[in-house]
DNA sequence: TGTCGCTTCCAAAGCGCTTTGGATAATTTT
DNA sequence: AAAATTATCCAAAGCGCTTTGGAAGCGACA
């Protein structure tokens, strides 16, 4: 079934069916319900093919596919992935997935996907401090949208959420209960939100007169295991040295730290105190954990959604002004932070 | 730069360009290579939806998002859908995502996806002992693959792991051990792949003269928490009725049971037994476990290789046989599993 | 010499949609 | 009542590729 075959059936022709279907005002409300009921009844569905080709338009979204893998990245792509997926498919457009493997530069394969008319645009997520991928998918005049921001002289429409002020609160909530040897459970500061997380940190601190102590301040991967071993080196420090507080920047990080805490017979929340960042994963929140945990939390899923929505936007109003939104970030304090003990 | 402006350029007429292009024996190899190095040269690219609705093939394949979400599920779907991905694009096509959710059912995603001709197959991962999904395709006419198996009276394309094989092969080392009382560590037994494995175990402990113990039987998420409970119900029986050795469906599982030994002073692989099922995730192997982990192993990414490789040839090859595969599964012996203490 | 077969190439017809530039009928304005 | 609008609808021209059904050139064979 196809619009030739709907418009012969109609008696009309397919200008004023491809019309009707497509919302443009110059047909009759009347027509316009005979031709609905009609598509409905012979089950048409316009060729997604033809429509491209026609309109120039893949009605396609592009995601890049994370380069460096590991299992809270795995965990927040697929949330992530999950909420753009549900968005795009809310709004009629598919979402394809775009990797760099193999033989397969990043450049070619962003460079087959903009000739080949694939994709109208492409999402990026979890950019560098200074991410290449944005020089280049300008030279390809591809339209993109970042999840996250970058050091940029260009402005390029992106969502991120705002990591620095999130750290921020999160550490001026332990100087304000006393603590003044705070760790930072981080990750790589290549990673742009790395980075903002220990600028809103050092922030809090010096705003605290406190001094950066290196020793309490840790690149390391976002699982459980570096948590673990992070809090073991931590907590074998001197008294005097080591740290009453731990800023985590995952929750599976908090897990390790609170499970060597455990061991050494310290009661999390009072002997030391433990934030996060919570992403919202499924099945890995702040609330559900032992204790509750007081957590920066922004959910990833929801960010996603919403990048799809303003890509959209941007492709179909060209009018509409350069997206660039960073989200506040909710410091929930649960029972996992308290007072430095004395 | 399309396919007229090149065949202007070179003097030559569409049609042979595009036969050069495309391999087509009736031209000559003089003019192919004058072709290739005029396309290179001016970087052409053919249009992908003109292609599409020239050919009426789409040149994608798409893939369902699972609809249970869990975390080791949402690691396992990235690193299969990082196989795919890669697989996909060195043959040229691309993958999309199609998800039900919210006002989408299912049905209606399939439906879509059939009618407007977007993807040319769908691969289905996971499925449950019975899953109404494969009836609904076939009643769409749309081509897929299953990666896994589901009870089905009629044939369908399938690559699955033996996993029965491997959870029978774990078993009987363990019984060669002489360990007689073996727990489990399943999943859900909805899902067919969960099914297998407990048939193997089963299989196993009755050649072993074994009975089945419903105690130590756990269908319990994938995930470490749950092994750490299940490991402390289970290690809080009478010594004569506890397990000495522990068959998990993932490294995570195994995770918590090794964590919960440690902290009553056992040790893996003497005290206790451990083995696991091993995907090869990114940073989650058995091998890397401490201790170096018995482990039934066969990594999910190169099944989405080749479940896409299967596909494509399913779809270019009609006379291909309906690809069926069932990889067996290697059981490879480290240091956590010994006979059993006395 | 005329014909056959082979190689190499081409013109033109779609694929199914959108969109431009009218045309016709109904309504309002002068 | 004629002219100007407006509301509806339509024919036809693409979008850029693949593919069908020849056609031209050329050596070989009878």
């Amino acid at each position: 079934m196809n619009l030739r075959d709907l418009s012969a059936i109609l008696g009309l022709s397919q200008t004023t069916v491809s019309r009707a279907l497509n919302g443009f005002p110059e047909v009759s409300e009347d027509t316009r319900a005979r031709v609905r009921a009609a598509a409905e009844l012979h089950g048409y569905r316009p060729s997604a093919a033809a429509r491209r080709l026609a309109t120039g338009q893949s009605g396609t979204l592009g995601v890049v596919f994370p380069r460096e893998r590991n299992l809270l990245g795995d965990l927040l792509f697929t949330e992530f992935l999950g909420g753009c997926v549900e968005q795009a498919s809310d709004r009629g457009y598919d979402i394809t997935l775009a990797m760099a493997s193999g033989a397969q530069t990043e450049e070619s394969v962003y460079r087959r996907a903009v000739r080949s008319a694939r994709v109208d645009a492409m999402i990026l997520s979890s950019p560098l401090l200074a991410d290449s991928r944005l020089e280049l998918l300008r030279s390809l005049n591809m339209p993109f949208i970042v999840h996250g921001r970058t050091t940029s002289a260009v402005p390029y429409p992106h969502l991120d959420i705002d990591n620095e002020g999130a750290f921020f609160q999160a550490t001026k909530l332990l100087t304000d209960l006393g603590h003044t040897r705070i760790a930072l459970l981080n990750f790589d500061k290549t990673f742009n939100f790395a980075n903002d997380r220990l600028n809103g940190y050092l922030h809090a601190l010096s705003l605290a007169g406190l001094q950066r102590v290196s020793a309490l301040i840790c690149d390391s991967p976002m699982i459980e295991e570096s948590g673990l071993s992070d809090a073991v080196r931590l907590l074998d420090m001197p008294v005097d040295e080591r740290p009453t507080a731990f800023l985590c920047s995952s929750i599976s990080q908090a897990s390790g730290v609170a499970r060597v805490a455990r061991q050494r017979g310290m009661t999390v929340g009072r002997d030391i105190s433990l934030i996060a960042h919570d992403d919202r994963l499924h099945e890995m929140r702040a609330e559900t954990f032992d204790p509750p945990l007081t957590a920066t939390q922004s959910s990833i899923g929801d960010a996603g959604k919403r990048l799809v929505e303003l890509l959209i936007n941007q492709l179909t109003d060209n009018s509409a002004p350069l997206a660039a939104e960073v989200w506040p970030v909710d410091l929930v304090v649960r029972a996992s932070t308290g007072p430095v003990p004395t």
